[in-house]
DNA sequence: GCGTAACCTTACGTGTGAGTAGGTATGCTG
DNA sequence: CAGCATACCTACTCACACGTAAGGTTACGC
């Protein structure tokens, strides 16, 4: 039933989506819906986890620990990306709607604060590997970076159906590994002197 | 008139704005609004417009020819966040809700077109300075993906009021450039052999 | 002083869609 | 077979907000 509440909602998106059409199309009638899942908006929250805890999961699925970074990141990339590309017209959507309503922001950023997490905890990782230390604070900006800036290809994935994911993960790992890997070496790049 | 539009629109998104609230924030009444910007569409039409046009100046006015490609980036995406920063209230919600509305997806991704062309010209420009060639479809990716980042953290700005524009500006720079530097000099990360 | 025209407001029509009340079939129990 | 509960649907109410029609107010021409 949640199946036929995605599909509605990556359609016609939060508003746009009406309950009668999300019964219709679940086969059900209208107050069948409310009696399981609830009002609209606990039927998107409801949409919303279910796909968030499904990606969290391909993504924890595909974790191997004790790797070095950047296989690690990897791994990591390719199975998120191999996530949207199956399920291109439910997350994207999903996430831009959330993105869009200031009532699910908070849902969202919760999600998002437990993959910058992962990230961090990685990039901390790969750090003191190399005897090195930086703060927390700026760990979380360059994980933020990169977490936003999967989001956004994974979100061209959605809009490009014939792209593959596994290309866009290894374009992304290009970006990302490299300039991440550049500020683990302790490369930065400074604002010129004026 | 518009800077009330915006900013109901920013604090209620599209939906949840009504006219009435945008008329009484304008100080007029609603058929007022009506003559003046037409329907709802139409008016948050023009409110993207107008950000939009503002945005691509602020960027274009500080935009200096002539420079080394890094330095062109940089003083991009100081421009970039220093605009965000200054309209925190109205950019980025502004930038959610159309990303969310099937109806000004067009209108966004035109936008952002014009960035990535940007985007693109530049990184051609310095890869021939460098006496390489790369594909358009590549840098293309590349581009959105920096693209992409950097709204991201422009979104990220747009959160967190205490946060430093010019700061953020730098630590894009550094995830941007130290990974498309890299990629410029024609080193790339590839997949591991399994 | 009076008509008229531009301009603005209040007050309304209307459609849409969230959420619900009341009625119907099916299956279980005595 | 009667009584009852469970599961479900049809048909409704109600609120909200877009877009507009009819009515007041100020300025100017005569």
């Amino acid at each position: 039933m949640l199946d036929a509440a995605v599909r509605v909602f990556s359609r016609h998106g939060y508003h746009g989506a009406s309950m009668d059409e999300v019964a219709e199309r679940a086969g059900i009638s209208k107050p069948m819906v409310y009696a399981y899942l609830g009002t609209k908006e606990e039927l998107f929250i409801a949409c919303l986890h279910r796909e968030a805890t499904r990606m969290m999961e391909a993504i924890a699925g595909a974790a191997v620990p004790d790797l070095p970074a950047d296989e690690r990141l990897w791994h990591g990339l390719r199975a998120f990306f191999g996530f949207v590309g199956a399920h291109r017209d439910g997350w994207a959507v999903l996430y831009r709607q959330a993105r869009a309503e200031r009532a699910f922001a908070d849902e969202l950023a919760g999600m998002r604060a437990r993959i910058v997490e992962v990230v961090v905890g990685m990039l901390d990782h790969a750090l003191r590997a190399e005897g090195r230390e930086v703060a927390e604070t700026e760990l979380e900006v360059v994980a933020y970076a990169l977490v936003g800036a999967t989001e956004s290809l994974g979100d061209w994935l959605a809009d490009h159906p014939e792209a593959d994911p596994e290309k866009t993960a290894t374009r992304m790992m290009n970006v990302a590994w490299l300039g991440a890997g550049q500020l683990l070496h302790g490369v930065t790049w400074h604002p010129p002197e004026r």
